[in-house]
DNA sequence: CGAGCGCGATTTGTATACAATAACCACACA
DNA sequence: TGTGTGGTTATTGTATACAAATCGCGCTCG
């Protein structure tokens, strides 16, 4: 979008992820609009962005707030992530060119090298990551998965996740990376679709161990916090 | 959302439907305003879900266009949409309680009723076919699915496909929706997404025959027209 | 003859004022 | 005490005016 509507879009969004709000908070357009320094049209066009892509909502009466994750939302996430994103890797092991394969090594390179620095840069990780499996979406050739995926794999992983990672963790992705690009090599789409699908999944359980058991109550932060 | 705004949404997306303009053709947001009585602001709320849904789409330079589906646009949300929905019926087939399920067997009813009139009632097949599948999207209980299935069910099927249907294929529509209930009623989930597997993909291929044969251009209706 | 260039007309983007709706609060009444 | 009701404030929804960008077209200049 244009200047204003997107500004306000990447102020919201970085506002909203940086913890600095609450979930559940109440947030008003003028709000919104008084901190990005647009006015309330390209913010309303912005927070429109950021329902579509779940991290805010709106109560039944209108009224918008910072959406409020619970397990089984995140869980209920990764599984369609992973039913899509295998299928994108199925698809992109049949149309993967000589070239997109060796830009995919390449990424993987950069990913474990900074996975390998003490300590691991876990930003750069991320972005590597991220450019991974877009460019495999890509090549999937699906415009319309690439649209239903994109909503799913922004806003809850990146979220507040970041730094739950070991270093152990972070190998193994990029251990599961490697496999895949040889699964791609090979032109096997089974076996694409067979790492991609572990590899989520891995993450999955990464994740839910570091945010709780499984009987827990929806992330519920809001009452006690930061003295 | 508010009353303008749908209104618009729903004036603007009969009117795409309709056929009384062509794929490619452009809009303007204010043509799109005149015709539903509101202002832009309203119909560039529209607009946008639109967009979001596909039947709209802009160029490069944010000009407005009625979408041109290929028949691999096509064939890929039906794709996207089986996998979905298999998903969906797996989910439910856990989930439906016997109240539910008895309500599934009363629309299929409803839909079979429809189908044996002669001629075929095709509106009401149309409707109760929606709300059969929304009831089982419904009770997977799985909000983001149904929210996606929402983009890909809503823009292509209903779009210009209401009168392709023989009456054969109504009858077997019916069928597959009765054993679908005999699944959900033995809360078999592998059988329940087999059937919503073999009926989505033969929706597909009496879609695909009436589209036209495989190795075709996208629908090019925007040279030659009206004289 | 064709490629680039300017300029008026069209179209989209943004700000702002106002209207409609929902939340809040105080107070009366049972 | 608690429950409903009025008015007041906060918040979202819509219209409108204007700004910025883009297009179409005729023109010039090579």
């Amino acid at each position: 979008m244009s200047r204003a509507s997107e500004h306000a879009y990447a102020a919201i969004r970085a506002h909203v992820l940086s913890g600095s709000v609450a979930a559940g908070e109440q947030l008003t357009e003028d709000q919104l609009a008084q901190i990005t320094g647009v006015s309330r049209t390209p913010v309303r066009e912005a927070v429109r962005r950021l329902e579509d892509e779940l991290l805010l909502v709106r109560s039944d009466t209108k009224r918008l707030f910072v959406a409020d994750w619970s397990r089984d939302d995140i869980e209920e996430m990764f599984v369609l992530r992973q039913m899509l994103e295998c299928h994108a890797a199925e698809r992109a092991a049949k149309r993967l060119s000589r070239e997109q394969i060796a830009a995919l090594e390449a990424l993987n390179r950069d990913l474990t090298a900074a996975v390998e620095q003490s300590p691991p840069d876990v930003a750069r990780f991320l972005e590597a990551n991220r450019a991974f499996h877009e460019a495999i979406i890509d090549a999937a050739h699906s415009p319309r998965l690439g649209q239903l995926l994109a909503r799913l794999v922004e806003a809850p992983v990146v979220l507040r996740t970041a730094r739950i990672y070991s270093q152990s963790d972070l190998r193994q992705s990029a251990r599961d990376h490697d496999e895949l690009v040889a699964a791609f090599a090979a032109r096997d789409s089974d076996w694409a679709r067979a790492v991609m699908g572990s590899h989520l999944r891995r993450a999955f359980h990464t994740f839910a161990r570091a945010v709780g058991p499984k009987a827990d109550e929806p992330a519920n932060d809001r009452d006690g916090s930061e003295p």
